[in-house]
DNA sequence: TTGTAATAAGACAGCGTTGTCAAAATAATC
DNA sequence: GATTATTTTGACAACGCTGTCTTATTACAA
């Protein structure tokens, strides 16, 4: 009497199909020359016994992994939920496994459990999401280790590493275009968190439209949140409490935005008749607060997909671009009225 | 010249430490019988040399893995992403490893996914969220498979599935008895999608305290919606444009409440003034909306640490509790206001 | 002391694959 | 048809660890 309870492995296939072991692993592993008689008899054998290989021994003889570490630092659950959505998409084709991993950004021990999960885990490579991939140290460190990554939404304009970006400082300035056009010309910013780069990238479009238009922002106008509801409605409240107050808010981010309108309404003043507002990123509370904000909206899917093609495109050796840039969009909702310039 | 790109391995241990693999392994895993001259002298070299131990080789050797799946239907992100941080957590201190799997609860596919992920990566142990804990079939499978699972907030009073609940039925009825002792007592309530057998253990709280409170509900009052912004305005679109109106709203979820207060002010409702409503989850956009609207909240990451800290004890061979229910919590902001009776 | 029990350490064979290299089978050449 | 080149297959040793069994060491008693 045989073992039965365990799962069908590579012998087992082999016997059946009177053929070596290694044929048996050059057709699952599609090697070359197996004859196609024999790739149909042990295909046939494999697909009767329901064989799977055993990743685990596979790891171990080819001496490598097949596991992507997708390194977060808790920031909205909309986002990393739906990066991890693209990510899985895309490692799963290519029959890669996903380690998720929360990190703490002002945590000492950040860089050392980075590294132990590396070597733990063996991992394969790495993506990192902001403002992760904003951490000199652990780029540093990555380099060290030497192993492959991209880096999601990193803030520095320039960085020598493969990456996923949008072109969110030109979706800002579009944002801001469509303000001036409403006939607004006291706009006021609400930036981001200042560790948050990527969240500064926003910024620049902001300033970008507005030179473009020769509107000269005074000081006044720009504050500076955390990206949470709570810093919106500080940062609200002083511009609300302006002399002259600003016809219309960007905040770089939708929950200052929401913080905004909160304020806003405790001023009585209307949304958006007595002040515009609008807002980034698309969450979807953005359809649900009065009024519905208008926005930006990253392809967060994409690109959670489009780095972990770029990952596994370096992994395999392959050659492809290592940088990559993809395009927000704006979602005009009902938080801008026209003025009268 | 000794190859030194690859990782440090038992090898090396055992052989700076002058003692055998076998040794070198028993520290490791903390087995008797070693003595702490010994103990000491290997954990030194394991420290100098950042030895860290390869876990396919363990997984293989020991025939059995340390991998947890955590199955899900794309519920709301800010769901999972809690649970998910409450199972990594736990697994991270029981040095489990988690694989993230979303599924599509209405795919034909959803059996043989789940049956080629357990195979293919030889999962120890299951976690599932709603509504997949409610899939009869899917369970069967578990079954069939002998694989230790747990259920989060299975629909069905009595499943004999080891499971974490939450006592929402409770909380419910605490919550409709808030609405009462606020003097309503023509309320309305929303139910949840009819396969989300969890969210609709709401609606039995809401009915256990008017039936307490002697309250009669007209069937005309009792809306059957899909868990979704959408449906949550499409049914208060119905009970607003009913000739008597209720006084308060209930809807089994924020999203369909954030709906309803939607629908009421464009009905030119003031909320609280004209409705009461109230919601269900207490999702972070319930304290952006206007007015922050009153709930429940369900201890989500506490859920999730404790589904993995139960099946690890199935798996390690404890004998603790099997089924555990948590406490909602009502969360009262100001959606809700006191009327004449 | 000597013998015996308990404790500590080691040898060695797997675990289920893949990589390397050699052997066998087939095809191509003259 | 014999020889050589090419394609297809197989044997066997890793990969890095753990389980089992054996041996060496120490502790304890008589």
């Amino acid at each position: 009497m045989k073992k039965n309870k365990s799962v069908a492995t590579m012998q087992d296939v082999a016997k059946e199909a009177k053929v070596s072991l290694k044929t048996v692993s050059r057709v699952i592993n599609k090697e070359p020359n197996v004859s196609t008689k024999t790739i149909e008899k042990v295909q046939n054998v494999i697909d009767a016994i329901d064989y799977q290989p055993n990743s685990f021994a596979q790891t171990l003889a080819r001496g490598k992994t097949k596991i992507i570490g997708l390194l977060y630092d808790t920031p909205s659950p909309n986002y990393i939920s739906h990066i991890m959505e693209g990510v899985l998409t895309q490692c799963y084709k290519s029959d890669y496994e996903v380690i998720i991993h929360p990190c703490r950004f002002n945590e000492l021990t950040l860089l050392r459990d980075v590294e132990l999960l590396i070597k733990r885990t063996r991992l394969s490579g790495i993506i990192t999401t902001p403002p992760l991939s904003d951490i000199e140290d652990l780029i540093k460190l990555f380099k060290e280790l030497n192993i492959p990554r991209v880096l999601i939404s990193p803030g520095s304009e320039e960085v020598d590493e493969p990456s996923v970006k949008t072109n969110d400082r030109e979706a800002s300035r579009q944002l801001t275009n469509y303000l001036i056009s409403k006939g607004h010309r006291r706009i006021a910013f609400i930036k981001g968190h200042p560790s948050h780069l990527s969240v500064n990238d926003r910024a620049k479009g902001f300033f970008d439209s507005l030179n473009q238009a020769n509107i000269v922002c005074p000081n006044e106008l720009i504050e500076s949140g955390l990206n949470t509801y709570q810093s919106g409605m500080d940062c609200a409240k002083r511009l609300l409490s302006l002399k002259d107050i600003p016809t219309a808010i960007f905040a770089a981010n939708d929950e200052m935005a929401a913080g905004v309108i909160k304020v806003a309404y405790q001023s009585n003043l209307k949304i958006p008749e007595d002040l515009s507002v609008v807002g980034f990123d698309d969450t979807p509370m953005t359809k649900m607060i009065s009024p519905p904000l208008s926005t930006i909206k990253q392809p967060l899917g994409l690109m959670g997909e489009e780095s972990a093609k770029n990952l596994i495109n370096q992994l395999e050796g392959g050659s492809e671009e290592r940088y990559s840039t993809m395009n927000s969009t704006l979602i005009i909702r009902d938080s801008v009225s026209e003025i009268e310039p």
